[in-house]
DNA sequence: CGAATGATACCCT
DNA sequence: GGGTATCATTCGG
């Protein structure tokens, strides 16, 4: 399964991306993230991610202020921040504006595979995976999707390698289920910032699509 | 539950 | 220029 080559540059305007964090990560559901690499094309609809801010932050990236590793976060909106955590997982933000410093970026952590689904399973090389469960994860959907810290930098509106585009760009690709315009927003606290103390750590910067599968943790 | 695993930032010389 | 604590996770036992 492919998208129609007409259809691939159809991407989300960088207007949508300069705003708050806040607004874009809930904005972000049921916005299709695409990968097509030599491999192939692999995608489906965001069902979860996380708002960063500014070095106001303190459960940001940004809070150590603009240093090398730090540099598309205080970029261009629209743009990819890749990095490394735990020494082993790249994980993918895209940056947008935190308030109330022009810095931050939204963490996209879990997507429902929906168009090259066998290319995710033999990227993941875990056959025993259900579906589902294959981009259930930051790490895991980096990995699914082919997409490392290569990617850093990457502008994600140009409709090339990586991009996101709205649920109307991909329709005739999406089983009709996936296209349905309504869905319940879910929000709570952001995973693993209890470092950042309780008043950050709190703030319900996460969200998710309610009940869905392919979600990294059940509420 | 805990191990795996390595880039990063920061605090020293 | 070097040592080291930290870390937005995943997988196996």
């Amino acid at each position: 399964m492919s998208l129609p080559a007409a259809e691939q540059a159809v991407a989300l305007d960088r207007s949508f991306f300069e705003r708050p964090t806040v607004a874009v990560a809930r904005d972000l559901l049921g916005v299709w993230l695409i990968s097509a690499t030599d491999e192939g094309v692999s995608a489906g609809p965001i069902v979860e991610a996380e708002a960063y801010g500014g070095p106001d932050d303190l459960a940001s990236h940004a809070r150590a202020g603009l240093t090398r590793r730090t540099t598309p976060m205080f970029g261009e909106a629209g743009h990819a921040y890749v990095y490394l955590v735990y020494g082993m997982h790249d994980c993918l933000n895209v940056v947008a504006y935190g308030a109330p410093a022009a810095a931050g970026a939204v963490l996209i952590r879990a997507i429902e595979p929906m168009v090259g689904v066998d290319l995710m399973r033999a990227r993941r090389g875990r056959p025993s995976d259900a579906d589902s469960r294959l981009c259930a994860g930051p790490a895991r959907l980096t990995q699914a999707l082919g997409v490392d810290r290569s990617m850093d930098g990457h502008d994600l509106t140009l409709g090339e390698d990586v991009w996101l585009a709205p649920p109307s760009a991909v329709g005739s690709a999406a089983p009709a289920a996936a296209q349905a315009a309504a869905f319940e927003i879910a929000s709570g606290p952001r995973i693993g910032v209890d470092y950042a103390g309780e008043d950050w750590a709190a703030r319900p910067w996460r969200f998710w699509i309610a009940g869905h599968a392919s979600v990294s943790r059940q509420r």
